[in-house]
RNA sequence: GCCGAUAUAGCUCAGUUGGCCAGAGCAGCUGAUUUGUAAUCAGCCGGUCGGCGGUUCGAAUCCGUCUAUCGGCUCCA
């Protein structure tokens, strides 16, 4: 007997090796039917895979991730099996379970192809081999024995993956006329598999290196129901609404002419207008920290970042250097403003009690961006940068680390971006010669960084590798409306820069010592961050920053004055208003305004021209109520207060 | 850059296997209407069918190429 202990404590003795499903059937049949996957002793565990000794577990259904991986990753399988009884003689390479769903990877048969046109068809067949509820069998292998079975099969894809593995670890799982490596966990069988969609097809080179062939990866995801496929499928229409590019153009924020280049946005009126507050915002949060604003030119020469070590590193896949009518002279369009910052601090001797120096700057600068990696405005060719960079000494890191994470923080909490993750991106630990700097340099950054987020508090995700090759760094990153992570907000640390530029200060011992920097940007990008700000806000800005706050809709054209005058009168309190005097009835100038997204209506006629009192909409809401002219200009700006608290 | 797909009016989209002057809704303009809380009616304007080249008696439709966009991969100072 082994003794079983369950989440809530209680403890149950069952036979050595019964199963997750038997034990959930134990307890009610209305479980077992829910029931996916189980955790023991913290491994995940089949249904079906005996349990040899005392274990807590855990049940996992389809609302845990662990029930859903177990889900996702048997209908790879389960496409796999399905793509080799349509495309005979494929190769696959692996098949996981990925956030939204699942993917395998595969290599057709010379002269086969696959497209959209054939997914039905491979739903179908899917759904077919669901049907047969064929259970997914595990089964250890020994490593000559998986070897032999993939060599004879002719997967050289497979034979590889089993050659890093290590023998004894090896298992199979099988279903119906499919076998596959796989460490598991899976379903008892494939009927659990109600509802299948193909969503798309890509090509993915092989183990993520793009000097390996490009194999096809089928994206898919599945479902227990019908119903939740539905769902899903709806869900993304309208995710798919709030999509910052759709709504870029409906609101007239930006475009994009391929005359003017791909990746170089356009910014119109409107958009300009909410970037200019945004700018506003930043400058007025970065004027209290103490930062002084700089102002650089849109070019450098090449030396400059011959210098800064960024040429050597991105010189052959950056603009290319643009020459002058003299003989050997280079500029480079700046992909960067941290050199040009370093030569102002070098513009004149500083002293221990200078520093910390912080300056700041709007910096536009430019990138040759990959063509197929241009996103929206998420990722572009030229950006402009919320950029500072920080020269402090070396024991006030923290301290500076410290107030860039509050000013990010304020930023973040102002626009309401409470599903922020934070990432510290360190070395990695196995290939160091990546970097430039000092071992001793890097150490002492990277301590830094590690510390000034604990002391703030911040649940961070720690990546190694994934540093920027002169420091290490601490993002802010945000999801747009179809869960993809963007990076935003980012605090660079930096001993490298100071050190190629010779930066200096004199010591209170009246000697040379060297600054550190740091680069930070709270946005990221302009860019960027209205791209996944209107995301966030399907593009209903917050009062403070929208571009238009009120509208006035006379509901007939004998109120039109009426309407101006009101209209003067609460953009004199600083209330940005427009009328909307068309010639049309109410209700299609509320449907207009709305979408628009403008956040207060103003409805106005005989009544309000008598009384005095205006008719108050808000945006989708509805009717608010009523007040006088200066009591709604009051109102809207202890809103705006609030909002900038 | 790589794999796959797409490109028709300012916007959203029709246009069956190649066949008369390429259609609709919205937006815009003009007129009627003078409107009370999410679409008033009528008329009009608007298109080198992404660019270039080819096949054909004939191309929005088939082929090639370039450009841009979309979904991924790789990349992201």
């Amino acid at each position: 007997m082994i003794k079983i202990t369950f989440p809530d404590k209680t403890v149950k003795e069952f036979d050595k090796g019964i199963t997750g499903i038997e034990i959930a059937k134990s307890i009610s049949h209305g479980l077992a039917k829910e029931v996916l996957s189980v955790g023991v002793n913290g491994e995940t565990y089949d249904l079906t895979r005996p349990v040899t000794e005392d274990a807590e577990i855990v049940f996992y259904k389809w609302d845990d991730d662990e029930g859903k991986h177990a889900f996702w990753h048997s209908s790879a399988h389960l496409m796999a099996e399905a793509i080799e009884a349509l495309y005979p003689g494929v190769k696959l390479w692996v098949g996981p379970a990925v956030e939204n769903g699942f993917y395998y990877d595969i290599d057709l048969p010379e002269g086969k192809t696959i497209s959209e046109k054939d997914f039905p068809a491979l739903e179908k067949k899917m759904l077919q081999l669901a049907q047969q509820k064929n259970n997914y069998i595990r089964k250890d292998v020994a490593k000559d024995e998986a070897l032999k079975y993939y060599s004879e099969k002719g997967d050289e894809y497979k034979v590889d993956l089993i050659e890093g593995l290590e023998d004894g670890k090896i298992t199979f799982y099988k279903q119906g006329n499919f076998t596959d490596l796989c460490r598991g966990p899976h379903l008892p069988n494939t009927g659990y598999i109600k509802a299948v969609k193909i969503m798309s097809i890509a090509g993915a080179y092989w183990k993520g290196d793009e000097k390996n062939k490009q194999l096809t990866r089928i994206y898919g995801i599945s479902f227990p129901k019908k119903k939740l496929l539905d769902e899903y499928l709806s869900m993304l229409e309208e995710a798919k609404k709030r999509d910052h590019r759709k709504i870029g153009k409906e609101l007239e924020l930006f475009t994009f002419s391929s005359r003017v280049g791909q990746g170089l946005p356009l910014w119109l009126p409107k958009g300009a207008m909410l970037r200019e507050r945004l700018e506003n915002f930043l400058k007025g949060v970065q004027k209290k920290y103490g930062y002084e604003p700089v102002i650089t030119p849109h070019i450098g020469q090449k030396e400059l970042y011959v210098t800064s070590g960024h040429y050597a590193k991105y010189g052959k896949d950056s603009f290319q250097p643009i020459h002058t009518p003299a003989e050997g002279e280079e500029f480079l369009l700046k992909p960067m403003n941290c050199p040009h910052h370093c030569e102002i601090y070098k513009s004149k001797p500083r002293s221990y009690k200078d520093l910390p120096v912080r300056y700041a700057e709007f910096g536009t600068v430019y990138r040759y961006e990959q063509s197929g990696e241009l996103h929206g405005l998420t990722r572009v060719r030229g950006f402009t940068q919320d950029d500072a960079h920080i020269f402090c000494r070396p024991d006030q890191l923290k301290e500076e680390f410290i107030k860039v994470i509050d000013i990010v923080l304020y930023i973040f909490k102002t626009l309401d971006f409470e599903n922020f993750t934070t990432q510290i991106s360190l070395r990695d630990k196995e290939d160091k010669s990546k970097y430039i700097g000092s071992d001793e340099n890097w150490e002492k950054a990277e301590a830094a960084i590690v510390e000034a987020c604990e002391e703030k508090g911040l649940k961070t995700v720690i990546e190694y590798g994934e540093a920027a090759f002169y420091g290490p760094k601490l993002d802010f990153m945000v999801k747009d409306a179809l869960g993809r992570s963007w990076q935003l907000g980012t605090i660079q640390v930096d001993y490298n820069l100071p050190e190629r530029f010779e930066l200096e200060y004199t010591g209170s011992d009246d000697k040379k010592h060297r600054p550190v920097m740091i680069h930070r940007a709270p946005f990221g990008s302009m860019e960027r961050f209205v791209a996944v700000l209107i995301e966030h806000t399907a593009g209903k800005f917050p009062l403070w920053l929208t571009s238009e706050q009120v509208a006035i809709l006379p509901v007939s054209e004998k109120f039109n004055d009426f309407a101006h005058n009101i209209k003067t009168k609460l953009n004199n309190s600083d209330v940005r208003t427009i009328v909307d005097d068309r010639n049309e009835k109410v209700g299609k100038k509320i449907r207009d305004n709305e979408m628009k997204r403008i956040p207060y209506m103003v409805i106005v006629g005989e009544k309000e021209l008598e009384s005095g009192m205006l008719s108050i909409r808000k945006q989708g809401e509805g009717e608010i109520g009523k007040m006088t002219i200066e009591n709604f200009a009051k109102f809207i700006s202890q809103r705006v207060a609030e909002e900038l608290k």
